[in-house]
DNA sequence: TCCTAAGCGAGACGGTACGTCTTGTCTTCCA
DNA sequence: TGGAAGACAAGACGTACCGTCTCGCTTAGGA
């Protein structure tokens, strides 16, 4: 079936809410948000936005999605495309750190102190899924039972998440690539000891 | 100066809402918790409670400092005692795994769904700080410019905090003797990265 | 000019949501409804109803104006037949009392408890019509001063209504015809005072 | 046991509360505010209302209670102290009139176009729980079948009302005595009908 | 032993945000 | 082209917490 008319209208109306949300964080980070801020900056009203989401925290998933699904989908073909296996671990990592590097505000108060615990588990989740994907195709069957591929798996994504806010804050004086190929160097071997 | 009688009662009312709150924080986590739950349970009255406390995150410090200070403690003794380098290395990581084990209901709780922000970021600054006592007293002056110590302090740390919730929850059928030796197998050569 | 199709629809339309109206302050009361609920029981969309009506109250206005134009009519022709004057006074309270037995739910919904103000001075102010028209015919130029023929107005028409509300709860075990006696008996001296 | 301090703060909660009412329906009539209107008003709390008070028609019922008793109050001293069984009859409405003639703004409001349905009928109701005391001490146990003494006091009361309204509009050029005198004339017949 | 200051429970209070509901306007689409 | 369907802005509702406050009771430790 076609997208009817009224579908488009409700499409702007998310994406309002969306964008107003997203101003907001940066301005003032998570929690401190009211739904009364977000439809304010919106121009919506407030039963408009409880018919489109059930709260503040529904909103910020329904966003995230939208980059969630756009990492997934580059994985998906980096898996298809790259060369050496070596070269495919982990590919996914050179497009998250240039997307942090394009929406640094924003990511950065999403991750700071003002944020909201759901937020920093949702990205969190995020890349463990990322993570996941990767090594548990290189391991496969052969599970290595003193280091358990999940545990690597969360070692890595924790790992990846503290170094993603270091670098977002700008403490580290580097380009998307260096801490790129900062954090391969870090995550390899502990990869590589999932398996065997 | 000797504790006069009435400061023994001030600490028994802060004893009674620090185990108000660790209580209530296991049965539906901190950001559920209203400090009019706090102070029902501790039988304290709501202006006792913002005599001692400016709120329920400020409670909640007071009470991880607790914990805090402890491994800290085990920190600096470990450093005097200890034999090799590389066993003096992170040694404060078995002493906090056993703590896990100890408290692992609380813990889950306080890193789970319904935890909060603030209180994630302050059991994961814990552990930078710890990760980062060590790591830095190895490196010393000799920083490795394209692995800052700064940075492999918080992918290492990122790594622990993820492995002690994927562990906590119980995911993980390892003693805390098994789980510590993996961390330092995964972290290690990470922290030898960092010099040079 | 004929009546056109269209005419007809927008008659039904407004029938429909008149209709829709009286079952509903039967059910819960003037105050209690929503237009969405008027909107639901006619089958009718929201816009169309704000084609034919300003609001609930206008719709009911409308409806209580059938009301209004047969007892007025009904007034005008006891004018012309009746035989003495004292017959032909107030007349129109048989044909009331008459009307309230048939529609005496209805009735006792818009009187009751959950009713509506408007809905009460609509009533109160039909009432008041009915009987300025009869008294001012009887008094004529010859007003009293003491006694003046609109205070006496209000007085029976206020009576005339609480006898109403009382009798359509059923508390009278009364006939119409008995009832509509009894008012006159009480109301005819009062009557007769602002007559000199 | 005696008053306590804080009873007193409650007490001048509620009178605040109450003030802000009467001169907010005065303003603009009572269906027209809101409680937000009213809590402004009286620089007073949403909960606070809310602890005292289960809408704005409970506020305004507490306040009508007043009025309510000061009535009733003389009421009985009437039936106590005066002579002759017709002065007693009634006697309470000399003390209405000149309640009304008091606060005739007040009440010009509460029975006008804007006023809501409750108010009014809360002043009905009062109007004739006046006339049924004195009404039914008359008649005592010789019911009149054709009269029976609750038709004549709705009667009654319902004319009182109607006579009260339009006198407090101003549209009746009397005094508080003459409008009584007036009252009395046209109601007595009526509760005279009622005993025989 | 009495008396005074502090610690405390109880809870009223002004305020802010929540999620729900209704209103009256406006737009889209179907018959 | 008129009407059903329903999205929408506006704003009131009653509830839940917050952090401040006032009140008396209890209890201590110095007089």
């Amino acid at each position: 079936m076609a997208v009817r008319k009224s579908d488009r209208r409700v499409q702007r109306t998310q994406e309002l809410l969306r964008a107003a949300l997203l101003s907001l964080i940066e301005q003032k980070g998570f929690e401190a948000i009211s739904v009364q801020n977000i439809i304010d900056r919106a121009n919506v009203g407030r039963a408009t936005f409880y018919a489109h989401f059930d709260n503040k925290e529904d909103l910020l998933v329904s966003g995230l999605d939208g980059l969630r699904a756009a990492l997934k989908d580059h994985q998906r073909q980096a898996h298809l495309h790259r060369g050496g296996s070596d070269e495919r671990l982990l590919a996914f990592s050179h497009e998250m750190f240039a997307h942090i590097a394009e929406y640094r505000d924003v990511f950065r108060a999403m991750v700071g102190k003002r944020s909201g615990a759901l937020i920093q588990q949702l990205l969190h989740k995020i890349m463990v899924d990322l993570v996941r994907d990767d090594v548990k195709a290189m391991v496969g069957q052969r599970e290595n039972k003193s280091a358990p591929s999940e545990a690597v798996v969360q070692f890595v994504a924790g790992g990846l998440f503290g170094l993603s806010m270091l670098w977002a804050e700008g403490k580290l004086r580097m380009s998307a690539e260096e801490v790129n190929a900062l954090f391969r160097r870090l995550a390899m071997p502990a990869v590589t000891a999932a398996a065997r």
